[in-house]
DNA sequence: TTAATTGCAAACCCTTTGCTTCATC
DNA sequence: GATGAAGCAAAGGGTTTGCAATTAA
């Protein structure tokens, strides 16, 4: 699933120019920096290109995409505290019983600032989407 | 800076019905599940009225959001495992040393299905921001 | 009464896509 | 030379916003 990568790839000048931006960056950078850092190099590069390279390189693993968006927020009126199991299958959001994760003194003292919050995500597949599967590989 | 959060706000019959939606949802709807829904209540109800109210909510702490969008996507060439601190003051990121979250046997058994993946994402105040907030306060 | 809130629709922003042209393999 | 990829620009989708009309306080 995730070995045949080499399926059908050009490296174009465009491509290695946002691979070298990424592997060379610690920012972090949104798709708009990517453009803007590429574009000192490749005055003709659009936002299209930067934009399929990235969804290609991740495809391919070359790169991770942090999310952090606003666009399909959910929402949750229940404010005690508790974690989410997201379904990488079918997008329902689960909760389950608080998670609290215990930060060792050495990872705390790691901290780029003031630690004010911290989120663990869980994501897998769901119990109805793993009977759905089993129909499928049966 | 949390307390005074009735500083103005009327109770309408859409944020009450918005506010009882979200109480009674388990399923951490969308907003156009959550206008869905509400039209059923109050046909006349718009999505503009829905968005201005989420974010009131949000804002007042009512309401959780769980962001997962696509929009404001960060990406990052480093394919180590770390994790992230994420500045709520500038909206920088950082990396930190992987962060592995250990999961408790009971924690685990919680699932509603099959873990694949999991993440801890650290927030806070990064030191640059900390350094101009020192100086407000001053 | 009056200021917060609504409905409506247009505007926004980020991202994706269709199509023709270009260039890598 | 085939065909994957680029450039351009228009379309898409979720979300925000301006404005006049409502309505809670």
């Amino acid at each position: 699933m995730s070995n045949n990568k080499t399926a059908s790839r050009r490296m174009t000048k465009q491509r290695q120019a946002i691979i070298n931006m990424l592997a060379k960056s610690k920012e972090h950078p949104t798709a708009e920096m990517i453009y803007a850092a590429v574009r000192q190099e490749l005055p003709d590069i659009s936002l299209g290109t930067v934009y399929r390279n990235l969804q290609f390189l991740v495809a391919e693993g070359q790169v991770h995409e942090i999310a952090q968006g606003r666009v399909g927020s959910r929402f949750d009126g229940n404010l005690l505290p508790h974690s989410h199991f997201f379904c990488q299958s079918c997008g329902a959001v689960y909760d389950i019983p608080a998670y609290e994760a215990e930060i060792s003194p050495e990872c705390l003292h790691n901290m780029p600032g003031q630690l004010l919050n911290q989120r663990t995500d869980f994501f897998g597949i769901c119990q109805d989407c793993l009977a759905a599967e089993r129909v499928k590989k049966a």
